[in-house]
DNA sequence: ATTAAAATGGTGGAGTTCCAACAATTATGA
DNA sequence: TCATAATTGTTGGAACTCCACCATTTTAAT
């Protein structure tokens, strides 16, 4: 019940209006998620956004590349290389969309299912870790205070 | 109260378990604050990470680059860009540290003082339309939510 | 039916970030 | 003390993402 000591040798700095600032917060929070979670799934050389790619080819077969990038508010041009680092993995691939000769039907291959069945509960335990300290109530509240931040995303 | 139709012509797609992880939900609102963040303050040409640095350095005059990297949870090498890009800009200076001959003491420029002073309403506007959507107590608790996850980040 | 506008996948270039390695300096331990 | 550890700023290389632009194709408007 001293003083305000420290173990740290580093230097404790004023932080300014930066804690106040929810731009701020959310950004600290998707670095220490993004580093657990690549960290992980170390093993698979596997990012959030590849792995949402999958998550969402999965889901919806034949998916066209323009709208996993809306899906995942990408650049249509980032999605073009996301396709190309899964599909020179095997875990996807392009076809020629029968009712649209614009655009590529994406599809997971059979190891693309494969792998996803084995990076599902690493996805989770990551989940479980980011999610440790806060009830249930809380982890309610955080999504949806989470999705009333500009709810007209695209 | 028909059926589920939609104005858009785009595909409602299946977002599978997405929805339920918070890292999803996280990376999503991150994009969406960023993105906004930068078109408001296009006229300065000004990120988050810039203005988080003028920031830090403002409260802690003659910070040193590992402690800014500490602080923002980014590596030392980012910092040096970060740093070589606002020096280039004239709104920081770096010093030699007297008390440790390996570090650098970043300040502010007379410079840089104006254009924080000019930036900070413009992030206050930009911070309202995040929150628009939240009344008080939704704001407490999602800052309180995003502190819990990895507390003992560094 | 024809023309103008929008959407799609893709390329090239740039910005931001990380990691691995390095020399210089400081801190730690035997 | 003195040898070893750790820390600091920096560089070079890589990964990821965006923007501007393009040709092809589809949609909308006249």
């Amino acid at each position: 019940m001293a003083g305000p000591e420290r173990n740290s040798r580093h230097a404790r700095i004023d932080y300014g209006l930066l804690p106040g600032l929810i731009g701020y917060q959310v950004r600290q929070a998707q670095i220490a998620i993004f580093r657990d979670f690549t960290a992980n799934l170390a093993d698979h050389d596997m990012t959030p956004t590849l792995f949402g790619t999958l998550v969402l080819v999965e889901a919806n077969p034949g998916l066209k590349q323009a709208d996993l990038a809306r899906a995942l508010q990408l650049d249509r041009s980032t999605v073009v290389t996301v396709i190309d680092t899964l599909e020179h993995r095997g875990l996807v691939e392009r076809k020629r969309a029968v009712d649209d000769r614009r655009s590529n039907a994406v599809t997971l291959t059979n190891a693309g299912e494969r792998i996803l069945t084995m990076l599902k509960p690493l996805v989770t335990d990551h989940e479980a870790r980011l999610v440790k300290d806060l009830d249930a109530g809380e982890r309610t509240a955080l999504v949806a205070a989470l999705g009333k931040i500009f709810p007209d995303r695209r």
